[in-house]
RNA sequence: GCCGUUGUAGCUCAGUGGUAGAGCACUUCCUUGGUAAGGAAGAGGUCGUGAGUUCAAUUCUCAUCAACGGCUCCA
């Protein structure tokens, strides 16, 4: 007998060999229906699995996140024995569950895939799960796995197996199909009823673009049909936000092809967004003892020399202009330019930190592949600063910053964001990042300190960084789930050393600042992106390109409409009348889907009581009210970007 | 940059080897209506661009540009 402890710590007896799928049919046989994968002392094995020895044992079903994964990959493996029955000849990589389904990496042999085939495939794979097929698991030394990927002319599953060990090597077979897995797997294939498959990619074999590119089959399944609708639903639900649906429709930017990929024309909408940001950003910075500056959008080839950019970055930049003998490249950041901006002066410990701001336009060279409406571009507009401190003075000025980002996100409610330290990968030091092996660490090991007593939680990530220091990441994630840096605190220690940048201490020394990176309100263009998704286009008060409709419910109010709007005008509202002969019912139609905050519904009665009739977009009607008590409310609401 | 898909009116989309259609938006007229679509008429497109096949191409082929879904990349 064995002893099982359950995660409740109930403690029961099972004879030798019972498998998690045994132990939940003793409980019940509506449990075991559930029952995909089984977490065995905290590794996840198939539920089938026999265990020999005592265990903590918790059984995984559709609501664990290993469950669901199980499921996933298993369906990976359904996916393949549909994709081997309909195509001869492929040679399988890898199929792992990912956040939302699975996918399956092959080499089809040079033949093509299409949509019609995508739908054969979700066909057969359909009558498959119907069998009912079991997941059967076997070990195999490795020398005998070798001979057989060998024999069948695998060159992808022995380049698996190189990284195997003996006593490591299973394979599971369902069906027809059999595949080197670790497993684990979902009983049967019966448990999958609805499957999708999503789309066909290119995916570098290992992700290395330098080596062959096989198909990737994209696929989610779920335990119901009645699941996977609302999973697609949901889907449809999030492609509503997107910023570039909505970017379109609310009149925010436009892009065109005789101006080029990538390069983002801002209509008046986002105009006004943009200068409400820039005066946000203006008022905080100020607050925080920043000076601003202008620098221009380009500058000679040593510049970026010194700053050590070209080097590792001369594919991303827009190819050099020459004048007269001399190559001018466009600004891909603007740290360089704040530099000789702080070396322009002579610098003592008095004038320290010294903190210098731009909103400043840069331009990137990025992959055609890579733009994204607004979140990847090729010309942006950067909330960046440069803050020059001595090492006593990094510490508080690094936790400042942090403070701001805080304060921002606060101010626009963002709260789904993941804080990241990005690390550099010691094997790629001298390549990717400067090579000076003890500064990363002093450094990663003060911005790991400044994170954790400022009691900010974060994680860590190795090969993040940028080639001249540590920083500090926030992540978010645009509304169709791609991940994107919003805003960024980087700790150089390279270019105040590369630019001979110095200031006079205490003691009379020359001392090398650090340099603070910092852009808490990102780009224009990506924080503009992610706030269009963030708000589904519904922009506070403080932010909306017009702030009040006002709608007369016919042309005999058009006199007193005007009075309104000079009313908000003078208080430095933005508002405007609509003044088509249309019904008030089109009017608020109009209004709420334009997305305005406020409307004010003007007639007989509002006139003669010199009233406005107010109604908040998506809140529907909120009575009268004077005009001077609207006004005052209302700029009290832009003032304090509530 | 690579793999795949797409490209028709301002927007969303239908359609065809014989030079095009809907809804919304727009213009004009009628209507002056009290909290999410009043009615009528009209205007608007060399079907992304270039070449080829064909008596004939928006439709087929190739190239190119762009967008989209991934991969790679992201100072």
């Amino acid at each position: 007998m064995i002893k099982i402890t359950f995660p409740d710590g109930a403690v029961r007896e099972y004879e030798n060999g019972s498998s998690a799928l045994d132990i939940a049919k003793s409980i019940s046989e509506g449990l075991a229906k559930k029952v995909l994968a089984a977490s065995v002392n905290g590794e996840v094995w198939d539920a089938t699995r026999p265990i020999y020895n005592d265990a903590i044992l918790k059984l995984l079903t559709w609501n664990d996140a290993e469950g669901k994964s199980t499921f996933w990959h298993s369906s990976a493996h359904l996916m393949a024995e549909a994709v081997e029955s309909l195509f001869d000849g492929v040679k399988f990589w890898v199929g792992p569950p990912v956040e939302n389904g699975f996918y399956y990496d092959m080499d089809l042999g040079g033949k093509q895939i299409t949509e019609d085939d995508l739908r054969k495939l979700e066909t057969k794979m359909a009558e498959l799960a119907k069998k009912n097929e079991v997941y059967v698991r076997k070990e195999m030394p490795k020398a005998e796995a070798v001979k057989y990927f060998a024999e069948k002319g695998d060159e992808y599953k022995l380049d698996l197996l190189q990284n195997l060990k003996d006593g490591e090597i299973t394979f599971y077979t369902q069906g027809n199909f059999t595949d080197l897995c670790r497993g684990p797997h979902i009983p049967n294939t019966g448990f999958i009823k609805a499957i999708k498959l999503t789309n066909i990619a290119g995916a570098y074999w290992k992700g290395d673009e330098k080596n062959k590119q096989l198909t990737r089959i994209y696929g989610v399944t779920y335990p119901s049909q009645k699941e996977l609708d609302e999973y697609l639903q949901m889907l449809e639900e999030a492609k509503k936000r997107d910023h570039r649906k909505l970017g379109k429709e609310l009149g925010i930017y436009t892009m065109n092809d005789d101006i080029g990929q990538g390069l983002i024309l801002w209509m008046p909408n986002g105009t006004v967004i943009i200068e409400e940001l820039e005066k946000l950003a203006k008022e905080t910075e100020l607050a925080a003892g920043y000076k601003r500056v202008v620098t221009p959008h380009i500058a000679k080839e040593n510049l970026y020399i010194t700053s050590g950019h070209l080097p590792y970055y001369a594919d991303s930049m827009f190819p050099p202009m020459e004048m007269d003998g001399e190559k001018y490249y466009l600004k891909a950041m603007n740290c360089p330019h704040h530099h000789k901006i702080f070396d322009a002066e002579l610098k003592s410990y008095r004038d320290m930190p010294y903190r210098i701001a731009e909103y400043g336009t840069c331009y990137r060279y990025e992959q055609s592949g890579e733009l994204f409406g607004l979140m990847r571009v090729r010309c942006l507009h950067m909330n960046d600063a440069h803050i020059y401190c001595s090492k006593e003075q990094f510490a508080a000025e690094f936790k400042a910053v942090n403070d701001m980002y805080l304060k921002y996100f606060k101010i626009f409610g963002i709260d789904k964001y993941v804080m990241r330290l990005s690390l550099h990968d010691p094997a790629k030091l001298g390549e990717k990042y400067i090579n000076e092996p003890e500064l990363w660490l002093q450094t990663e090991e003060l911005v790991r300190n400044v994170m954790k007593e400022a009691n900010i939680p974060f994680v860590e990530v190795k090969g993040e960084g940028a080639f001249y220091g540590p920083k500090i990441d926030v992540q978010i994630w645009s509304t169709i789930g791609r991940e994107f840096t919003l805003a960024t605190n980087q700790v150089d220690f390279a270019q105040g050393r590369r630019f001979k940048l110095s200031f006079t201490n205490k003691n009379n020394e020359p001392e090398i600042p650090l340099i603070i990176h910092r852009a808490p309100l990102g780009t224009h263009e990506r924080f503009i992106g992610f706030l269009l998704e963030h708000y589904a286009g519904k922009f506070p008060t403080w932010l909306a390109p017009v702030q009040v409709k006002i709608l007369p419910i016919s042309d005999k109010f058009m006199d007193y409409a005007q009075t309104v709007l000079q009313s908000l005008k003078k208080a430095d509202i933005r508002a405007e009348v609509d003044d088509r002969s249309e019904k008030i019912g089109k009017k608020i139609r109009d209004t709420e889907l334009a997305k305005v905050p406020y409307m004010l519904v003007i007639g007989e009665k509002e006139m003669n009581e010199g009233k406005v009739s107010i109604r908040r977009q998506g809140k529907g009607d909120l009575g009268a009210k004077n005009i001077d008590e609207f006004v005052a409310e209302i700029s009290n609401e832009i003032k304090e970007r509530i």
